[in-house]
DNA sequence: TGTTAGCACTCGATTGTGTTGAGTGCTAAC
DNA sequence: GTTAGCACTCAACACAATCGAGTGCTAACA
């Protein structure tokens, strides 16, 4: 048995229908919605085909039929209806971009800005950061034998920490040492200088006793760059949906968000832009039921991040992909040095 | 009618024995538990007069009683009981040390690890940072038109953004300019540097004229300085409370989190320490069954932020009150610069 | 005068029982 | 292949019955 045509039509039909009103379609409303003009029996016989072909699920026997995983996939890979107009993407874009004015922290402001837009859960990846190479260091002093370390790279990203120093050098002293610092550093990736440093440490060198926590330093650099950051925002959205009445199941969605390893794993960017996983697709037990829609971003040159949302399945799934493009090409563009 | 020292004893077991099992508590129970030796008919009386006086609830005529919002607040101000022990402070202390190593975002981390500690939402207000004297000002050159601008204030605390400057300005001509502006704005108030700032851009001083965004860059001062911040974390907590069961509730204090203007006249920074607010005490009306405990935490000198917790007017209030003043001992701790 | 045993009473929670109605699957006719 | 007709199913809803924890009150007691 295919899905011909009139299957294709009918399921589309249940999908959006469902994904509007959140409640199993029966045939009766369906002959009238779908515009095939013929009468409920004949759609019934198509719908028990689709059931038997795992497109459909019954609730119960005498409900209607709810969209499975594999509906929604057929849905979004071979139809795509209705995405958002030009009118529409545009004025999100106004609203996204006042709102990420800041590059520094746009894993939170990003998080923010798309779960407002989107009111699904937004997550973002920030990327690893140890394959960007140094441009220059600097150092700034704070007083009180502390100096502010920040790190400037190729992708524009900065780094900046609180690091010890000798209280004995002012701040023209710190200056020339990080010009000192750039002039050695300057090329190698955040990995390479951090192991440079390492070795700075563990031999006596003069240059390497001036900052008195090297080690420290290197050691702050490899937490900050070695590990990828998941940002989640908008999470209590997900309580706006029926579908989390039951706040059992809106602790295991909101629990998920906190296991970082497995949205990480979710995250990684991949090739081919906006990606929709469905259901079991995410590979995470509790988005059984939901749908995640990522987007990469990019840092500089070639370095991606990735940004998502997640909710239920029952998604407006053009409409999001829009948006997703839009965040992601905005967010590269915002990121990306001119020069 | 007074509440003598046996109503005490018997309030003090009624809240201590509700905040455990969330379940109205009968008589019965009662006069096992209270250690008065005396039988349950006598125990009704008591508990007649008590909810009289207004100290308990009656849900309905069958049931036990519940401590109102005024049996918490006595049971704060005049009993406290079974606080926290020294070790167990100790190992929160330690708990919560390890998971604020960078003061750059004592808020969001803050807010993470309260939560965390303590299993109820955190709340961390960040003070205005206004009336901060500026110490010094860098600097740093970006690439692409774009220099980093680094302010070290007398308390540590660093703001950096991103701002616009004339490409042809390298990293030395930046380094001077810094050390220009250091030189007149030393000493001053973010608040009056800024208003500086806006005169040059008006003037059409030949120094303004090096920095081509200078009223750009005003107006960022602005923006980050002017305003308090709210940071939350851990909202999804409260779904683990019997109270939040129901969705409607979960979603009105998460609602109640968006609110950063009622928020921040609740973390207002208090005179007197640790604070509790209990149910309508908050001022917010989706806070009706919830408490505040709100505690100061000082950075640098005098200038004050607020952390605290909000979770179901049912708490380990002891428990609590010296989670909180760990809490902001150790921020304070951070954040004051030993010089 | 305060305390206690006894008892009738209340009312939410639980369980059980119809009733309803949306929607199905099947069959026979078109 | 399509459709009308019809018996059937089953969640949802409403309603009644039962249960039991806990109360308030009264009368007896120390």
């Amino acid at each position: 048995m295919d899905v011909d045509d009139r299957k294709l039509r009918i399921l589309q039909a249940i999908v959006e229908d469902y994904i509007l009103s959140n409640t199993p379609v029966g045939s009766r409303t369906l002959s009238k919605t779908c515009g095939l003009g013929v009468s409920s029996a004949t759609i019934r016989n198509e719908m028990a085909d689709l059931t038997e072909m795992g497109y459909l699920i019954q609730p119960h026997v005498s409900a209607g039929r709810v969209p499975s995983a594999k509906a929604y996939r057929l849905y979004v890979t071979r139809l795509r209806p209705r995405g958002m107009t030009e009118q529409e993407i545009e004025s999100a874009r106004r609203a996204f971009r006042s709102r990420i004015r800041d590059m520094e922290s746009v894993d939170s402001q990003g998080a923010a800005a798309i779960s407002d837009l989107t009111h699904y859960t937004a997550l973002v990846l920030t990327p690893r950061q140890s394959d960007l190479k140094v441009r220059s260091l600097h150092l700034i002093p704070l007083g009180g034998g502390r100096a502010l370390l920040v790190i400037v790279t190729d992708s524009g990203v900065i780094r900046d920490t609180s690091i010890r120093v000798s209280s004995r050098l002012d701040a023209s002293a710190l200056y020339t040492i990080g010009q000192m610092l750039t002039q050695r550093m300057q090329g190698l990736t955040l990995r390479q200088m951090r192991e440079m440093l390492y070795g700075y440490a563990a031999s006596s060198d003069a240059d390497a006793r001036v900052l008195s926590g090297i080690a420290d330093l290197a050691a702050q650099v490899e937490k900050q760059t070695e590990t990828d950051r998941v940002t989640v925002g908008g999470a209590h959205n997900i309580l706006y949906y029926p579908e989390y009445a039951d706040v059992t199941a809106a602790r295991a969605f909101m629990d998920a968000l906190e296991d970082t390893g497995s949205l990480m794993h979710l995250l990684r960017p991949q090739e081919n832009g906006i990606c929709v996983r469905i259901g079991p697709e995410t590979g995470i037990d509790a988005f059984r039921d939901c749908s995640v829609i990522t987007a990469p971003y990019r840092v500089g040159r070639g370095h991606t991040g990735t940004i998502a949302i997640a909710g239920p399945s029952r998604m407006p799934y053009a409409r999001m992909m829009d948006m997703m493009g839009m965040f992601s090409q905005e967010l590269t563009d915002a990121l990306s040095i001119k020069d």
